[in-house]
DNA sequence: CCTACCGATCGGTAGG
DNA sequence: CCTACCGATCGGTAGG
């Protein structure tokens, strides 16, 4: 019987992403990364250039997670409801597939360093365009009646991207999404 | 004209809330706080014991003001669906009220050691306890539908809570709160 | 409120 | 992947 071997980059990135969800980034020491390995600290730089290399890497892969997630759904052929409820199942299934890298995503970009940051805060712009698009075209057709739909947006987004800091899913993943959607769609129906 | 000058130890607690809004408790120094303030580091123990000192009034002050808040609520003489709004407005309203404190006792308050921390937590159970108990009265008088008591609750507040990282408010603070409590009574409502 | 300073810890490097 | 170590910075204190 082999054992699978993680990667130690792979294992690095992920006992830091759990490190930096909990403690947060700053917090969270390249020993105190080290120790959960169960190497040195001077060792992790054979694998990683930087502390700020696994926020960079954790930050952006999330968000290009959510970017071509919500591109999919605009590209299919459904009603405006249904790429909205879409779009919210969609982007509750990738924070409950990795809460902590989606914690560090939500809570911990701001340490990023320049230009990185500048680029990271353009594509939540971008993502928070298009989920706007959506919110948008349903009130043009008469479906959704919101106050503002940049205040619909965010008020959402808040929603969701919380799920991060609870204490229990409340639901079990697969409802926890159609009940986000559910809710929501309510809200925002006329 | 005189001009009022504000007391050196609320003008410190002012400017930490400010930083550790923008950079986070841990990468706020002592240093950062007492060069916002103008005077050298060392100083500021003439007005304050510690840094973590600062944290924990900033943390207590808030989960007062929203357990306090919520109290005065419950006892009133009002129909469920109205002191479910009545909640929620005086949520928004003590968050607009200070986006910086809020942003600190909703992101920074793990930062707290024991045995504050435990109260601090137990201070969270407890609103969140009470905000469910208003839910769940709607449930029984058959207004509200929900998938999960729990799930409404944690999905209201996690929204509510998310404003202290908008960029700008998409509506005043008097829309605001009232926005909140539409979109979620609607989306609560059978 | 300041100067001067403490021990601890930080991210990271040199060299093997 | 380790030992040994770097300069910088941390929260906080002594003493005035």
């Amino acid at each position: 019987m082999t054992t699978a071997v993680k990667p130690r980059k792979k294992q690095i990135e992920q006992v830091a992403t759990n490190l930096f969800k909990t403690k947060g980034y700053s917090a969270t020491s390249m020993r105190d990364i080290a120790a959960s390995v169960g190497i040195e600290a001077a060792s992790i730089y054979s694998h990683i250039n930087s502390k700020e290399e696994i926020l960079h890497s954790i930050c952006f892969r999330m968000a290009n997670e959510f970017l071509t997630s919500i591109n999919e759904v605009l590209n299919a052929n459904d009603s405006i409801i249904e790429k909205f409820r879409k779009t919210v199942v969609a982007h509750v299934d990738i924070i409950t597939g990795d809460v902590a890298a989606s914690a560090v995503f939500w809570n911990e970009w701001r340490h990023l360093s320049e230009p990185a940051l500048s680029e990271f805060i353009a594509m939540q712009r971008q993502y928070e365009n298009t989920f706007k698009s959506i919110i948008e075209q349903g009130v043009n057709e008469g479906l959704f009646e919101v106050p503002s739909v940049s205040f619909a947006v965010m008020a959402m987004l808040s929603s969701l991207n919380g799920i991060q800091k609870w204490r229990n899913y409340t639901l079990p993943p697969n409802e926890l999404n159609t009940a986000f959607a559910d809710i929501f769609i309510k809200g925002l129906l006329k």
